[in-house]
Order: C-alpha cells, then structure tokens, then sequence
DNA sequence: CGCTAGCTTGAAACCGGTCAACTTTTGTGG
DNA sequence: CCACAAAAGTTGACCGGTTTCAAGCTAGCG
C-alpha cells in the first residue's frame, strides 16, 4: 500500500516528478519552514496519493477508523451525515488544497460521511506518522495546530440565522474566493453538486435554492445554467454577504 | 507575570495544595498520561491562575493577541461576535472544566469576544510553551490534537434547521450533561445567562425563548423560576433533542 | 420609592417549508 | 439513435412557526 500509485488522471500535474504535490497544505507548509531535502524526503515517504475516486464513490463513512488526514488534490468532496430523521445535512465542501477528516481525530473514527462529487484524487497524510514527526519539527506541528484551529470557525455561515439570500449570497462569495486561491477564475465557475446538495447545506428547502437562483438571476447578480455559474455583480453579492462572513 | 498569584476565591478548591488544578484538561491528560514528577512540574511551571473576573468583565476581545489558552475553573464565560449590523451573535458557554480559546491559534488573535457571566477563575497556558513542551511529550500533544479535534464539531446545536423546541431541549440537556461530568446536580442548576443571551445563542427571538419556557413548564418537562431551572422529565427532553445532539 | 434591565405576553406579518404538478436533463438499454 | 425511466430542477399555492412590534410586568438596586 506504500508504493506509489500509478496517476491516472493528473489534475492540476505541474510536470515536476519531484515535488509531491503542488496543491497540498502539508506540502506548502513544509517548503514554507525552509526544512531541506531529508526533511521533505521523511514527509514524502508518508505521503500517499489515492484515488481517482468517481462521482458517487465515498472517501470514508460515519464511524470508519480513522488513521490519516486527506487533502484533496483535484475534485470536490462533500461531507455529511444523516439526522435522526434520516434527512442529510451536508457539513462542507471541499475543494482542491482544502483538507477532509480532522474532525476525526479526536474520536479516532470518523464521525461523517465524504463522497466524490465527481473524479477526486486525494493525499493521505498517515496520521500516526505525521503526528510523529510533528514532534520534531515545529513548523509542522505549528501548521497541524493551525489547520485544527482554521476548522474550529468554519461553520459560521451554517450558525447564524440568516437569510436564504445572504446565506446563498455568502456560499457564492466563499466558492468565488476558494476557486481564485487557486488560481481559477473567481466569477465563473462549475457548480458541482446539486441544488438539494446546496439545500442540504445551506439549510433550506431546495425548492428555495431555486427560488433565490431565479431571484438573484432576474436582479443581474449572477447568471446560471444549470452547473454553470457566473457571478455578475460580486460587489453587490458580497454586501449581500457581509453579515454572514463578517467583514 | 508569571509569579504564582494569589487566590482569592477557592472555587472547587480541593484543598491539596499540590494539586495545581485539579478542573484543567490538561492536568487530566498529563495524570492520564503517567507521567511522573518532572513532567508534572514542567506543565505546572506554564500554569496561571487568573481572576477572579467579575460578571461582565472582559477576558478577551476581538482581534486581542493571542498567546495562552485557558480552561475554566470555576463561573461562565460566554464567548460572542457582533455580526455586521452589530446584533450579539454568542458562539458558546463554557463551564468549569472547559477550554475556551482554541480558535484563536490560527490567526494568532482572538476571532471573538469572552466575558464573564459571574466570578470567573481561570487557569492559563502558555501556548507556545505547551507546544514546544508537546513536542517532547506525545501524550500532551495528542491531548491537544484532540482537544481542537472535538471543537471542530461542536458547532452542530447551532448548525441544523431544528425548530425552537428541539434547539432548546438540546440546550438544557447539553448544560445537563456537562455539569453532570463535573459532579454537580444534572436536573438543577442555575441559568447564568439571560434569556437574551440564550436567544442569541440558540438563534431565536428572546421572545421566542419565554415562550418554548413557558410551554416546557406547562407540558411539565421543566420549572422554571427566573435563573432556578429543574429539569422534571430529561427522558422527554431528551427525545426532543435528540435530533440535535445526533444519538 | 422609582428607575432600569430583564422578562413576559399578545397580535400581526413574513419568510421559508411543504405539497403538488410539471419540465428538463441524464442515464440506460434496445 | 431513439425510447423510456429516473433523477434533478422549477414553479405556484398554501400553511405554519418565528419574528417583529407593541405593551406591560417583575425583580433588583440606587
């Protein structure tokens, strides 16, 4: 399990053989450190990129033991579990660089579902063997502590009881800004999971996602066809936003 | 500054002097953990108690500079935002035992506002000291990976579309549960917020928060007397949260 | 005593959910 | 390539829980 899979779908491949991964947190938190080649070489070794997972394919479910974080690589991975009810509330999205499984860490299960929105390559970082090395390296475990902390905040725009405009508004605004860190355009973009799946997270009813696409496209803020969205007026969309981002 | 001060209000005092804290998660993990003397002194040497805090005093503020954690040893703090248009959003309450200021590792600033409801003593952590300190002392470091872990998915009261009822319910029978854990009575304890605060907390009206009240007490699951609650049928309540606290 | 913050109660408005019907798209197998 | 079915998305009508607004109450404290 340790040999280094075959890349049958090199998303975002730089074409340099030697650094493991360009989009990944650990990676960039390394090459940060100014740690030198034995450094990277004992991070390297623990790195394991897997996948393609296809659309539908789950990354891990509820209760799964968990032994290694994941950074995705290329795809969208969405995370979520089912209430009482039976009825699912997807907890986030993630997009390439964006890291999955840390809530797990503290139960040593997962405590969510993650499935492929569509072709997803992932790298897992061994969890026992970076926690290890961490110990060792401070900027490592400095970013460990910082990527924990980031999460701890995330949920603001689930929290607030806001409105299905700013919360739709908010979620736009936050794909925007994630695509354009990485360096895809921020005012046009896939949508790649559905409008229920949008429902589902933004905690409304997917005939209201409808509704506020509709509305928001009749007030010149964004133009969508079907998965295909275009933001308009972002500056409008981020007054829109505001309060659930708190700026 | 880091001269042992003095304690002026032995809350949950136990009486051994060489106990240092005998509330602090911390000092749990270390005994846990099996570490001898040497290592008990180490962390005992970054320990500070501070306080007491008088109700409505400031611990931290927004965007204040962050360097130590703290747990809670006797009171409740209340941690809080204040959104765009300047409505109090509360993020949480902490009680004895409790370790508020995690979020702030990431930016290296407090992300929100922490106040004491009543007499509040604290016990602080150096961070960058319990890091390094982390580094030689594995079962430290996991503590502390778990502790930001488990705060990552704490969120969930807030985060679900659940009605008042359910909110509430959650609510009363979360506080239940954590004063249990530290021995006190889990059907009777003291309110130490206002409704206000509850409201902002379960984002309801402070209206709404009278009025579930007074249906509880009617339907005979609560009683209610200004800060005095008692909780008369948890197995009720807990059917109703159940939802919320996903069991 | 009287002020004030906290709390309660009632009436009305509104936002989003639910239900139902329909359209469009996607996927599958002949 | 078409036929068909299933899934996804849209739209309208109606309903209900919560909020908002307004008024009054209560306890605590100077």
């Amino acid at each position: 399990m340790k040999n280094p899979p075959k890349r049958p779908n090199p998303i975002a491949d730089d074409g340099d053989e030697f650094r493991f991964c360009s989009t990944c947190a650990f990676s960039a938190a390394c090459l940060e450190s100014g740690y030198g080649k034995p450094e990277l070489r004992e991070l390297h070794v623990l790195v394991e990129h897997i996948g393609p997972f296809k659309e539908g394919e789950h990354i891990f479910r509820e209760g799964d033991e968990f032994n290694a974080i994941a950074a995705v690589r290329g795809g969208t991975v969405k995370t979520y579990v089912n209430d009482a009810e039976g009825r699912e509330q997807v907890q986030g999205f993630f997009l390439p660089g964006e890291v999955i499984g840390l809530s797990a860490i503290s139960q040593g299960r997962y405590p969510c579902n993650a499935v492929a929105l569509d072709t997803v390559i992932l790298c897992n970082f061994s969890f026992p063997t970076i926690a290890a090395l961490a110990a060792r390296l401070p900027g490592l475990q400095a970013q460990l502590f910082r990527l924990l902390s980031q999460d701890i905040g995330k949920a603001a725009l689930l929290a607030g009881n806001y409105s299905a405009d700013e919360r739709m508004a908010a979620f736009l605004i936050s794909l925007s800004r994630r695509y354009a860190a990485r360096g895809f355009s921020p005012t046009r973009f896939q949508l790649t999971m559905t409008r229920t799946d949008i429902a589902n997270y933004l905690r409304l009813a997917a005939e209201s996602v409808s509704r506020v696409f509709r509305r928001f496209q009749d007030d010149k803020l964004i133009r969508v066809d079907r998965r295909d969205i275009e933001l308009l007026d972002v500056k409008r969309l981020e007054v829109l936003a505001r309060s659930v981002l708190r700026e």
